[in-house]
DNA sequence: TGCTTGCCTTGAGTGCACTCGAAGGTCATA
DNA sequence: TATGACCTTCGAGTGCACTCAAGGCAAGCA
């Protein structure tokens, strides 16, 4: 399992290596070495707008995007599987000015691993946490879809 | 079990009867009779602020909010029943607009029991599609946060 | 009497995460 | 040569859920 493959995430020439944890590699269109993505792909492929891919790209979530000889952007393997991990983060929550900050610290390299963990590990405390508050929203919501389900009408209700 | 208690969700004079179905009964500060908070006191036990209160009121979240001769707000235990459970559908991610319209519609009556039934599922599943979410973000995140654990800095990572 | 505290109203402002518009460049096809 | 699709940048606009400011009233206390 030492093949080089489209599983790093991609911030330009700062992530040198194979990436050994995200396990469930997705299938991209093209293979390594013809990922010459356009936007326009990128789009039909992740869902978010061409607008958002550039605003990532100005805000510092997305750095080292290629470009055609035209200075068009063209999107790695790589890149999606980092707007996949974006889009994760994005599910829990986590702000955007969080993400950018997790993306300088992949940036600057190895020395900044403790604090990149400490980031994931406060996120996964709020995602737990989530979870959480739903599962009590759910159990109340439950109740009332009951109370609705079999009142036909004697007791008033919220 | 027909004693009229604090249970019902209160939205003025259209809640009349009994709530079979909020269960576990909240310890309120102060039994029903003598159930006339102020926005001061209502601040300190939902974690609201004045400000989001008198808005709730403003767009038809909470209506029917008492007052004094002098025109303050004087919350009853009813109305602390309604907020605990517009918190619940805000933990849902249900936007606010939503939840006016089920106030609106438990203002109505009776006769929008099937529309709020349907609403409450709608806001079941997207809820249930939520935790889905954030359990496969939740699984990206563990691995990435035992990368950061044992990795003391052979592969490079995102 | 004056001060402080707590509340009231209306209307405007904030922060977030996009989202869009305008003006213009490049390229393949007709 | 021109048409249309697609791209670029920059700056402004949107929608949501609050959040705050200004100005004022009423009650309690020194």
């Amino acid at each position: 399992m030492t093949v080089m493959q489209s599983t790093a995430e991609a911030l330009g020439p700062d992530a040198t290596g194979a990436d050994v944890c995200s396990a469930p590699t997705p299938r991209r269109p093209r293979p390594d070495g013809q990922d010459r993505y356009t936007i326009s792909e990128v789009v039909a492929c992740t869902g978010l707008t061409a607008h958002t891919l550039r605003w990532y790209e100005r805000i510092g979530l997305m750095s080292g995007v290629d470009r055609s000889h035209t200075g068009q952007r063209r999107y790695s393997n790589r890149d999606l599987d980092w707007l996949d991990f974006v889009g994760k983060l994005r599910m829990t929550g986590m702000p955007v000015a969080d993400m950018v900050r997790y993306a300088e610290m992949v940036r600057e390299g190895e020395s900044t691993y403790a604090d990149r963990r400490e980031l994931l590990e406060s996120t996964r405390r709020d995602a737990l946490t989530r979870i959480a508050e739903l599962r009590d929203a759910l159990a109340v919501l439950d109740r009332k879809i009951e109370f609705y389900g079999d009142a036909g009408g004697a007791e008033s209700e919220q």
